[in-house]
RNA sequence: GGCGGUAUCGUCUAGGGGUUAGGAUACGUGGUUCUCAGCCACGGGACCGGGGUUCGAAUCCCCGUACCGCUACCA
């Protein structure tokens, strides 16, 4: 505890910090949350903040796996100054175009004699690496097929052999730097492997390209996830061979699966549905999304994706303000923050150095405060897409039912936690025959004995309703109940049930005064000729 | 196994040699109400263990323990 953090001056600097997604086809929460300090870090100090796509590895196609990647960091509002589709002056942002800069890096590397050709192949690697293991002996390799010389490298091609190219590495000496969440680190250089950076097929890998990219776009601080703090001597080793000057390292903790401190993964859905806030989580989005037609199979809809919440409607400035909070703390108190303010007070001096587990409770909390805090107009706006895509208003909506929309948005106030959730009111959008009775409620409050004669007398206290407005509505029916000295249970539910079809809603006099007289009507004459078809 | 990291309510966290260890979320109880949601009030809930230093340790040091990460011709 109480390590020193660094202190560096960056008033002559400008800042310049990058995220290198992979082209997956996804957007991780955990990379997301990765991306997003980077870009506060940049933008608080009035840098730039960059994306440059790691394909390296892909034989998939890029353009295809990339735009769901690129539309999650628009959609969450990190624009990027340089990068895919923007470009940029030191474009271009795609390793898989970038094989001149690695092959000449490898090059100097190997003129310098910080790399070596090794034509070992990796079964004779691996069985060095078992024999050591057996013999609880550290692994060291033995560069036995190491060729120094250009005829070293004649005889083992001779035989038939191919090289990759290795990082000569120190074998004594400890490596040292500043991290910036995590104070001084060291690492012994013996214990580094000789990695591979070019593969027999002369493709880089990773660290070299990144080392490579990394000062070529001129990044002053790498800020990344911690699992690759192990990574940084070997990256520091490539880059001060090629004569530059390391950036700064910051090193994040990891988001943890929820009620644990392990590594989210895309691949556990099943494991984190056994959690039951994120089983909840994940099926209220899943209801969602079906009434949407959308997919929800796992590989394409799972909450540890940025797009879950895309989908089900939430509310990018509530996933940034509670991904922020994971792992960041401004003091003791301050929750809520606006995208100025983040960028205003973020640093990494107050990043946390444990991992964090993903709390979807927590999460929607914060959408349901965001959501509270929005004008009904702005929530209308949000809603409205929903309606259409389910074909519940047409698009474009006509006045009339961007009225009811309204309507129905302003009545239901803090029950519309998410977007999608104007779905649970379908029966505001559909003919009044059309909609449909939750058989429970109907049976308990409608079917009921001695229900229906009671709720034919309130309808007809309706019919002559001279006004049809809510506060109207609400002293007809107490009138009703002291005429026939009856308790409110026994008739209030049986409306909502009869008008909505359903026993829970927001204020049944809202509900009704939006439907309109003619509409309740016509829904109550529909429950009672329900009741008495099933009666006979 | 080796190397590295982390440890405060269930969860996210603030704090930090002497505090009633603070907030948020979740939870419980009561209130408001036509149901649900919300809102209001109240409540229970934490410094991983053991040593050491010290008048005093949750805080500093050491040793454990647990959990996690890395250990690729992946990124």
């Amino acid at each position: 505890m109480g390590l020193p953090r660094g202190h560096y001056n960056l008033r002559e600097m400008s800042v310049r910090t990058r995220f290198a997604p992979s082209p997956t086809g996804y957007l991780h929460i955990g990379g997301v949350r990765t991306a997003l300090f980077n870009w506060l870090f940049a933008r608080h100090h009035g840098g730039q903040f960059l994306l440059r796509i790691d394909d390296t590895d892909a034989d998939r196609n890029v353009a295809e796996a990339l735009q769901p990647i690129l539309d999650g960091f628009r959609w969450l509002g990190l624009e990027w100054d340089e990068g895919p589709e923007v470009d940029g002056p030191h474009a271009p942002y795609y390793q898989s175009r970038r094989g001149e800069r690695y092959r000449d890096a490898v090059g100097r590397l190997l003129e310098s004699g910080a790399a070596y050709r090794d034509y070992a192949t990796s079964e004779e690697v691996e069985a060095e690496r078992e024999e050591a293991q057996q013999a609880k002996r550290r692994f060291i390799y033995s560069r036995r097929f190491m060729a120094e010389t250009d005829a070293q490298a004649a005889a083992f091609e001779a035989e038939g052999r191919r090289a990759v190219v290795r990082l000569r590495m120190p074998r004594e000496g400890v490596c040292q730097f500043e991290d910036l969440v995590r104070g001084p680190v060291e690492f012994e250089w013996a214990l580094e492997q000789d990695h591979v950076i070019q593969r027999v097929d002369g493709s880089p890998l990773y660290h070299l390209a990144s080392s490579v990219d990394d000062h070529d776009f001129e990044i002053t601080h790498v800020i990344r996830a911690v699992e690759h703090l192990s990574n940084t001597p070997r990256q520091m080793f490539i880059t001060e061979a090629l004569g530059y000057t390391p950036p700064r390292f910051a090193h994040l903790p990891y988001v943890a699966a929820p009620g644990s401190k392990e590594k989210l993964s895309k691949r556990k859905l099943d494991k984190y549905l056994q959690h039951h806030e994120f089983k909840r989580l994940h099926e209220q989005g899943a209801g969602i999304a079906t009434a949407l037609g959308v997919d929800v199979r796992p590989e394409t809809f799972s909450p540890v994706v940025v797009d879950f919440y895309r989908q089900v409607g939430y509310d990018p400035e509530a996933l940034v303000n509670y991904l922020l909070l994971l792992g960041w703390s401004l003091d003791d108190h301050t929750e809520t923050f606006t995208r100025d303010e983040m960028v205003r007070s973020f640093s990494l001096e107050r990043v946390n150095r444990a991992e964090a587990s993903f709390d979807p409770q927590k999460l929607l909390a914060f959408q349901e405060r965001r959501m509270q805090a929005l004008a009904v107009d702005e929530r209308v706006h949000k809603v409205l897409p929903f309606l259409e895509q389910t074909g519940l208003v047409a698009t474009p909506v006509d006045e009339v039912k961007r009225a009811r929309t309204r309507s129905v948005v302003e009545a239901a106030g803090d029950r519309i936690k998410v977007a999608g959730d104007i779905l649970e009111y379908p029966e505001f959008f559909l003919d009044d025959d059309a909609f449909e009775y939750d058989a429970k409620a109907f049976a308990k409050r409608v079917a009921k004995e001695g229900a229906a004669p009671l709720l034919q007398q309130f309808r007809n206290r309706l019919r002559d309703l001279p006004e049809f407005g809510a506060a109207e509505l609400e002293q007809a029916l107490h009138a009703f109940v002291e005429a026939e000295g009856i308790k409110i249970g026994q008739i209030i539910h049986a409306v909502r049930v009869a008008v909505t079809g359903k026993g829970v809603g927001f204020g049944l006099f809202e509900g009704l005064a939006i439907l309109g007289q003619g509409a309740c009507l016509r829904r109550i004459d529909r429950a009672l000729a329900q009741v008495s078809a099933t009666e006979s």
